[in-house]
This record gives C-alpha cells, sequence and structure tokens, in this order.
RNA sequence: GGGCGCGUAGCUCAGUGGAAGAGCACCCGGUUUACACCCGGGUGGUCGCAGGUUCGAAACCUGCCGCGCCCACCA
C-alpha cells in the first residue's frame, strides 16, 4: 500500500520535462516487445499496415496527424487483449527517389547514363542505406508502437517476388496487355505517367484561329499543327456537311488532310471545325482510331520539333509562336490570339507540363478488377468512414482508364517480360533461358520499370509474406483499419482493392478511416511552397511528442481538415503538465491502488460522482472510438471527441473539483482519508489508461508511477462498470451551482480572496437537506466560513440566489449599492423578457397539443423561476439603501 | 463542365427538431501548501441571406450569395 509517507514523488519535480523521458520510455518499449505480434498467439488479431511514406520522404504534419491516430487504435486494441501488429515499412518511390540520386549525380557532373545501368542502381541502393528512411527514425519520436521486426521495403526481396508473381499470373489472365496509346509523357523525367500523377492546373492560354482554306480551326496548341492529319466537324453541322469527304491543304506542310465528320466535335465550340493531330492530343488519337488517320508524330521525347524545315530543333514553347509567327505572314491567323483559361496537365514530381505523346506501353486491364473493387464497398465488405465519402470512391472505381504501368525509369520493380528476336513474348516466374514460343535462346528483358504504385497496390498482403500463406498472412490478414487522407482515397486504395480482390480470398481491410488534411490555424493547407508548413518535430521538442498528438488527435473530426497551431500544440502541452501535476496531488496525497474500492456507504458523495462520471467517460470513449451500432449514427474514429472528452473531464471535473473536495476528507485523515486515497487512485489509474492512447509518454511516466506495474502499453483498457449514481451527481450539481454562484457574487463585488464571510443558506427541505451534508465543502469551496442552514436571511445581509436555494452573505456594510443596483436592474430586465417570452410560447395552443409532456414542464417550470426571479429582484431593489 | 462539402463568438471548430457550446484570444481579480504551463470571475453570436415546413428550425426543404475540395480527353 502506498502511504503519503513513502509516496515516490520525490522523484517527480513541479513540471513535467518531455524530452527527458520520451527517448528512453520508447527503446524500453521496442526491447520488451511490446510492439512485436505473435502470429502464434490465441488473441484475436487486429492489423494495421502503414501506409507506406516515400523512402525519401520525412516526417510532415500530416504523418504525425495520421501516425498519431493509427498509434491510438493499436494501442487501445492492444489494452483491449487483441494481438495487434502495426506493420511499418516505405515506398521506393521510383521517380522521387531517381531524381534525387541524379540531382546528386549532377552535382558531380553525372548523368545516370554515364554510370550505366547497373552502378546507378547500386548508386541508389547506396543513397537508400545512408540517407533514405529519415523518417523511420522520426517516428521513433512520435512514439509509434510499430513492430520493427516486421519492416517492409517495397524493393524487399519478398515484396518483388509478389510483384512478380502477380504480374505473370494477370497477364496470363489477360489483365496486363501491351499497346500503342497516347500516354502522359514528361519531357523532363522522360518517362510515361498514369493519370494520377499528373495534375491539372488552370492556366491562362491563348486561342488562336486559323484559316485551313474553306475551314477555320481554334486551338491553344498552334506548334502541334505540322501534326495535323485530318480537320473534324460535327456530321450535322449544316455549316460543314458539304466539305465532309472533302480536303484541304495544312499551311507550312504542304500535306493534304481529309476533313471528316466525327460526333464528338462540340458544334458550339470555336468555329465547330477542329484540327486532328492523333499523336499529340488523346481525343484526336480516338478520332484517328476511328477514321484510320495516320499518327504523325512530331516532337521527340524532350517535346523538341522533329519535323524538317524552319521548326526543327525548337522546343514546342519555342515552336508555338514561330508557328504562329509564320501563319501570320501567310495572313492565316483569322482571328488573333484570345486569352483562354484551359486547365493543362504537369507532372506531379517535378511540375513539367506533361506531353501527350504516342508510344507503347504496358497497361492494366481495369475493368473488371475495379468492378469487384466497388462492389466490395457496396455490398459492406469494406466500409468506408465517413460514408459519404464512398460516394468518391465509387465516382472513381466506376470512371477508371486502363492504367499505365510501365515507367522509362531504373529504379523499380523491371518488367517481367523478355523478348525474342521475333518478337514473341514471354514472361515467366523465373527468368527464362529461351523464348517460350519459338525456343529461340536470344532474350532480351524490357527495359521498363513499374510504376510505383503496382507494388504499393500490393502493400496490404504482399508485406504479410504473399504469395506463400505464411502464419503471418493467415493470422494478420485482413487488416482491420486502413488509415489515410480523403485525398489519397481514389488511387492507393482503390489500387489495394483491385489487387487484393485479385490474389486473396478477402479484401484488403474491413475499414477504410479517411482522415482529413492538416491545415495551420488559419484553415490555409500546410504546404512547403508557401511557407506555411511546420516541422513537427519542431513542436516535439519544444513541448513534447504528447502535446502534438494531442493537439492533433483533438482536432481531428472524420473525414474533415484539421487545423493546427503552435497555440493549440501550447494548450495541450498545458493539459500534459496539468496531468504531471494532478497525478502528483495524488501521490503526495497517498492516492492507492490495491484492492477493492470501498464499500458504496463507505463514500463519500464526491467519491461517488466521480465514480459515476468515470464509467460513464469510458463509456462515452468506447462509443467514439468504436461507433455505437445501436445508436446507429456514429461511426467511430472520433478521435476529436475521445480527445476533448477526456481533457474536459480530466480537467473541468477531476481537477477543478474532484480533486479540490478530496482535500478536505484526506486532510481529516481517519477511514474517510483511506477512502478517498482509494477512489482518488482508482480515478487517475483509469483516466492514464485512458489517455495512453494518444498520450502513451506523459501517461507511462505518471501511470507506471502511481501504480508500480510493469507498462501501461500492455495494461488493460479500463471498463465503465462503476455504478451511475444520479443522487450524488445531483448533489455535487447543486453544491457547484451554489459555489459557482457566490464565487461571482464575491468577484463582482470585488471582494478579496483571502476574506472569508460567514454565511446562511435558505433552502427548502429537500435542498437544504442536501446541501447540510456539504457545508464543509461549500465553505471551503467559496470561501465561507460558519455556513449553516437556517429558515430566513438576517436583515442587511446581501443575497446570492442558485437554483434552489438563497445564501445570505454578511458583507458587514461592503457591499457596493450601485454596482449591486446595477446588476439587479439587468437581472430584473434578463427576468422581465425571459417571462414574456415564455408566457407567449405557453400561450400558444398547438404547443400543449404537440410538443412533448416533458418539454411542456420544463417549460412552466422555466415560466414559475422566471416570475419568482421578479419577485425576489424586486424586492430587493425596495430593500436596497439609497446611494 | 460534373460531383462533394462548408458558411455558428475575434480565430479554429463541436452541436441534425425542444432554453446557443468548447478551446484559444480578450477583460477583471488572485503569494488559495498539485500545478502561474495555474486558480476564480466575466465580456462576446438576429447560427451567410431570403423564403418554406413545424406548436417549435442553427439543424429539415427551396432559391440566392460567398468560400473550399475532388473529378474531367471543352479543341
Amino acid at each position: 500500500m502506498t502511504t503519503a509517507d513513502d509516496a515516490p514523488t520525490a522523484a517527480l519535480p513541479t513540471q513535467y520535462t518531455p524530452k527527458d523521458v520520451e527517448g528512453p520510455l520508447y527503446e524500453r518499449w521496442v526491447e520488451r516487445g511490446y510492439f512485436t505480434a505473435d502470429a502464434g498467439s490465441t488473441r484475436p488479431a487486429y492489423t494495421i499496415v502503414i501506409p507506406p511514406p516515400n523512402v525519401t520522404g520525412s516526417l510532415h504534419m500530416g504523418h504525425a496527424f495520421q501516425h498519431t491516430l493509427m498509434d491510438a487504435l493499436i494501442r487501445r486494441k492492444r489494452m483491449l487483449g487483441y494481438e495487434a501488429l502495426w506493420l511499418p515499412g516505405m515506398d521506393h518511390a521510383g521517380i522521387a527517389t531517381q531524381n534525387v540520386v541524379e540531382r546528386e549525380l549532377a552535382g558531380e557532373g553525372l548523368s545516370r547514363h554515364d554510370l550505366g545501368r547497373e552502378a546507378f542502381l547500386e548508386r541508389v541502393w547506396k543513397w537508400k542505406s545512408e540517407y533514405g528512411g529519415r523518417i523511420l527514425g522520426q517516428m521513433r519520436r512520435l512514439g509509434d508502437g510499430v513492430d520493427w521486426s516486421r519492416e517492409r521495403f517495397t524493393m524487399d526481396e519478398g515484396l518483388s517476388r509478389a510483384v512478380r508473381t502477380i504480374f505473370v499470373r494477370m497477364y496470363a489472365d489477360g489483365l496486363i496487355y501491351r499497346a500503342e496509346r497516347i500516354i502522359n509523357w514528361c519531357p523532363r523525367c522522360l518517362t510515361a505517367l498514369s493519370d494520377i500523377e499528373v495534375e491539372h492546373r488552370d492556366l491562362d492560354g491563348e486561342l488562336v484561329s486559323i484559316s485551313y482554306g474553306p475551314v477555320t480551326v481554334a486551338t491553344t496548341r498552334v506548334e502541334t499543327m505540322l501534326g495535323d492529319t485530318a480537320v473534324a466537324v460535327h456530321p450535322d453541322d449544316d455549316r460543314y456537311r458539304h466539305l465532309v469527304g472533302t480536303e484541304v491543304e495544312l499551311p507550312l506542310t504542304g500535306r493534304h488532310i481529309p476533313i471528316i465528320a466525327d460526333e464528338h466535335v462540340d458544334p458550339e465550340f470555336g468555329t465547330g471545325a477542329v484540327k486532328v493531330t492523333p499523336a499529340h492530343d488523346p481525343n484526336d488519337f480516338a478520332i484517328g482510331q476511328r477514321h484510320g488517320l495516320a499518327n504523325i508524330t512530331i516532337m521527340d521525347e524532350r517535346a523538341v520539333i522533329t519535323v524538317p524545315g524552319p521548326f526543327q530543333g525548337l522546343d514546342r514553347f519555342e515552336a508555338r509562336p514561330a508557328v504562329t509567327d509564320a501563319l501570320r505572314e501567310l495572313g492565316l491567323i483569322v482571328a488573333e490570339k484570345r486569352p483562354y483559361q484551359h486547365s493543362v496537365g504537369h507532372c506531379s514530381r517535378c511540375g513539367t507540363v506533361v506531353e501527350p505523346r504516342l508510344s507503347l506501353q504496358w497497361f492494366v486491364n481495369v475493368g473488371p478488377l475495379a468492378k469487384k473493387a466497388g462492389d466490395a464497398v457496396r455490398d459492406g465488405r469494406t466500409r468506408i468512414v465517413p460514408g459519404e465519402l464512398a460516394k468518391r470512391y465509387f465516382d472513381w472505381v466506376d470512371n477508371m482508364h486502363d492504367w499505365c504501368i510501365s515507367r522509362q525509369l531504373w529504379w523499380g520493380h523491371r518488367i517481367p517480360v523478355w523478348y525474342c528476336p521475333d518478337g514473341h513474348i514471354t514472361v515467366p516466374e523465373t527468368d527464362p533461358t529461351s523464348c517460350g514460343v519459338c525456343g529461340a535462346a536470344e532474350l532480351t528483358q524490357d527495359e521498363d520499370v513499374l510504376d510505383t504504385w503496382f507494388s504499393s497496390g500490393l502493400w496490404p498482403f504482399s508485406t504479410l509474406g504473399w504469395p506463400d500463406q505464411t502464419p503471418d498472412l493467415l493470422k494478420f490478414y485482413p487488416t482491420d483499419v486502413l488509415l489515410t487522407g480523403y485525398d489519397i482515397i481514389f488511387f492507393w486504395v482503390a489500387r489495394m482493392m483491385m489487387f487484393a480482390l485479385y490474389a486473396m480470398p478477402d479484401t484488403p481491410f474491413t475499414t477504410v478511416a479517411l482522415t482529413g488534411l492538416v491545415r495551420d490555424g488559419r484553415g490555409r493547407k500546410m504546404s512547403k511552397s508557401s511557407g506555411t508548413a511546420v516541422d513537427p518535430l519542431e513542436w516535439m521538442d519544444k513541448y513534447g511528442t504528447d502535446a502534438l498528438r494531442f493537439a492533433l488527435a483533438r482536432g481531428a473530426n472524420p473525414g474533415s481538415d484539421v487545423p493546427i497551431a503552435e497555440e493549440w500544440v501550447e494548450g495541450a502541452r498545458n493539459f500534459t503538465n496539468k496531468l504531471w501535476n494532478a497525478t502528483r496531488f495524488a501521490l503526495m496525497s497517498g492516492a492507492t491502488i490495491n484492492g477493492e474500492l470501498p464499500a458504496y456507504v463507505e463514500l463519500s458523495t464526491a467519491d461517488r460522482w466521480i465514480l459515476s462520471r468515470l464509467g460513464q467517460v469510458v463509456a462515452e470513449v468506447d462509443r467514439a472510438y468504436d461507433g455505437d451500432e445501436a445508436a446507429g449514427v456514429r461511426e467511430g474514429y472520433e478521435f476529436g471527441e475521445v480527445s476533448r472528452t477526456l481533457q474536459a473531464f480530466a480537467w473541468n471535473e477531476v481537477c477543478d473539483w474532484y480533486i479540490e473536495l478530496a482535500k478536505l476528507p484526506i486532510n481529516r485523515g481517519g477511514r474517510e482519508a483511506e477512502v478517498t486515497r482509494r477512489v482518488l487512485g482508482e480515478v487517475f489509474d483509469v483516466l492514464l489508461r485512458l489517455l495512453h492512447p494518444l498520450m502513451p509518454f506523459v501517461t507511462e511516466q505518471l501511470w507506471t508511477t502511481l501504480t508500480g506495474a510493469e507498462s501501461a502499453v500492455i495494461a488493460a483498457w479500463p471498463n465503465s462498470s462503476y455504478a451511475v449514481d444520479p443522487g450524488s451527481e445531483r448533489a455535487v450539481g447543486a453544491l457547484q451551482e451554489l459555489v459557482t454562484e457566490v464565487r461571482r457574487f464575491r468577484s463582482e463585488q470585488q471582494i478579496k480572496p483571502g476574506v472569508k464571510l460567514p454565511a446562511v443558506i435558505v433552502a427548502g427541505a429537500e435542498t437544504a437537506e442536501l446541501l447540510a451534508a456539504h457545508t464543509a465543502e461549500i465553505g471551503a469551496l467559496a470561501r465561507l466560513t460558519d455556513v449553516t442552514i437556517a429558515a430566513v436571511i438576517p436583515a442587511g445581509w446581501a443575497e446570492v440566489v442558485v437554483a434552489g436555494a438563497r445564501v445570505g452573505l454578511d458583507l458587514s456594510g461592503t457591499i457596493d449599492v450601485a454596482a449591486e443596483r446595477a446588476r439587479l436592474v439587468k437581472d430584473l430586465a434578463a427576468a422581465r423578457a425571459e417571462q414574456e417570452q415564455v408566457a407567449a410560447k405557453l400561450a400558444n395552443p398547438s404547443f400543449a397539443d404537440k410538443a412533448p409532456a416533458p418539454v411542456v414542464e420544463k417549460t412552466k417550470a422555466r415560466l414559475a423561476a422566471a416570475a419568482a426571479e421578479i419577485a425576489r429582484v424586486t424586492a430587493l431593489l425596495d430593500a436596497l439603501p439609497a446611494q
């Protein structure tokens, strides 16, 4: 038993200093293997795989936010008795990483081609081992309870085998194919990009009208006219109907091109006639396919004009004005440049304007896969939280285009395809020695690598050992929650679903919990470019990891963005310190945690009240985490609700009232002190465990000190089995109201806190009895002396009114008459307004008919209270001495 | 062009049919033996605008205004 005498508080200073405890605590957790999951365990599994950060990345506020939430989920489930696995790892981030290393090489005056493929890849691996994965160390600072023994990297041998296996199977099933298509091409990165690697931005362009003889076309990309192979009009357009089938001469080229009719053309737009450049525009390519047009490529991979003539060698942006000028000289620019805002694709990696380019690439046929991915959510096998965002998911999976998966990079999973001299394709599980079709021994492997998202799409099962049926895969798949930002739902979530539903019997996760984006204190998106980004480490250093985590969690409302500002973190730091000092108080007061709670009859009103509230708080926290299926309203994952509930309870109920109330019996000593110490210990034992998933460090330090137990990480999650006690809640409520009212009066009358006043309380029988038992508490909290229950308030005493009671205070003539009169006049006006309003409501015949009985009762009580208030205030005003 | 969301106190946001809330900021008071990273008290809102439904609307419906995000092969 801990007593006040041997309390281990000497070790606790008056302020919490996070940096002294965080590092050692984390190392201890890892060393003791708390985070290491056991596939052989009989406990139910609870699994989260981390959205793998880029190997080039470092921790930003968005990571800090999402990791806090995932960590809270994992830690709580572990406390609830689950075999909890949080699997960490990183993504090899093809283009990003290759760019970083190429920049490094450029500093040495080299390009990757100077090194050659093999040496370059060695260089990337070297970079990875030296500089990559900085974020992993930062995750330790955050307190992430991840299983380091299961750390994965998308380029690991195992994961590479998963990539290889699924590619081969999908190819065999016709779900992967090779074709010449218009793809997004980055002329700087010199690689194909998928649709999601292209960012559309509105740019101010110029719409230029060019005469092609009998028709005039309008375009924002004049230079591409060199590759035009037709002019298209709408088939029903009377202006041009007679021209369809004829030819026009394409200026500057001497070529003749046909005028064709195609439904795609919008007769309302521009002149209603469109130049068709199949090799440089996706729409035009489609038109070309329909009409059997030739594809004339006019640029090379760097978007430099290759057509022989005056424009050869010009970059596309140099060629644009040059071609325009040449056309103007010929008098063919009909309407001069018109400003025109349109959306232009940019490479999401380097910002270069993407060039649609005709090339031979590998694609995933997403149709059948996307259908399954949509159905899994439609039939509830995977739940999206918040549910409103499911629509966005459907929009995406139901309208997916085939996915271009080949990249002209070196860093990544090499496409497992071999070609023989005759062009036969061999796609084997293990490297081939001869062509699978003709047996030729001369084979060359495809030069390209796979899109990074191809391997990250396999993440939920490749990390657990797939394609082997490993114990991990059997135990921990499917994972429980995927927690990520709503911005990423479309590509990553959908791709994991598609792959998993192809390769596995189950969906990859049962719930997708979507978070918002982190914004600054003024609601702006945090971004490096705008200078609004803050390094989470800075605030962790300054205020502690728990403070940052708690501030982030407190703002987390499902699916909506999270603002974070330094003041909020500071506020959360203050909360950690408050907890620290409150627990210090508990320890110094000899709080105990051993044995059963004292019997109900031994508990004080305050004890009963705080235990009753404690039980409700546990239940509220559980509801916020898990949702409330019965109510059918809450979906769970309401971290903000959890945080706010716990902070309000800890600060406003435990600290502000219970501790103050507990001081009295503790100071009195004896059995009642023992009882209160036990309850105090119980409250902090439970409260600290409830807070542990969100603020692991400070709670670990305090909880282990309080309980002497090994670690909060492996402690049991509290349950809510405390008696709900409406009686003591009413009593404490009345006490709080009364004390607050007296305090307000004292403050208004500017009575020094040191001055203790005698007081009498006048109340109805029931309230009087209730309060009579607590005159000591009332006296202590409201700084009164000689609190007595009486029938009347002595003449000349000031009067404070609370619901159900009046308190007379002997101010011995110190009352400020003017201030008191002003206050009473104000009260009177308020009471009259209230009376009028409530009376009007009650006078409405429909109200009594249709409003539920409790509402009517409440309203009648309001009217009575207003009348009483008017009578009282009027009497007091009359009695107030003249100035 | 399509879709989704938001507009509540100075700021950031809770509140989904029965008396307008929290944190921060602000003002007043405080050497109260856990904590000044604190304690006590207080000011502050025709809940974007206009209609409608209802006995009753911040909440439900319609329209408008203002923001934001996502998607898109409108040259």
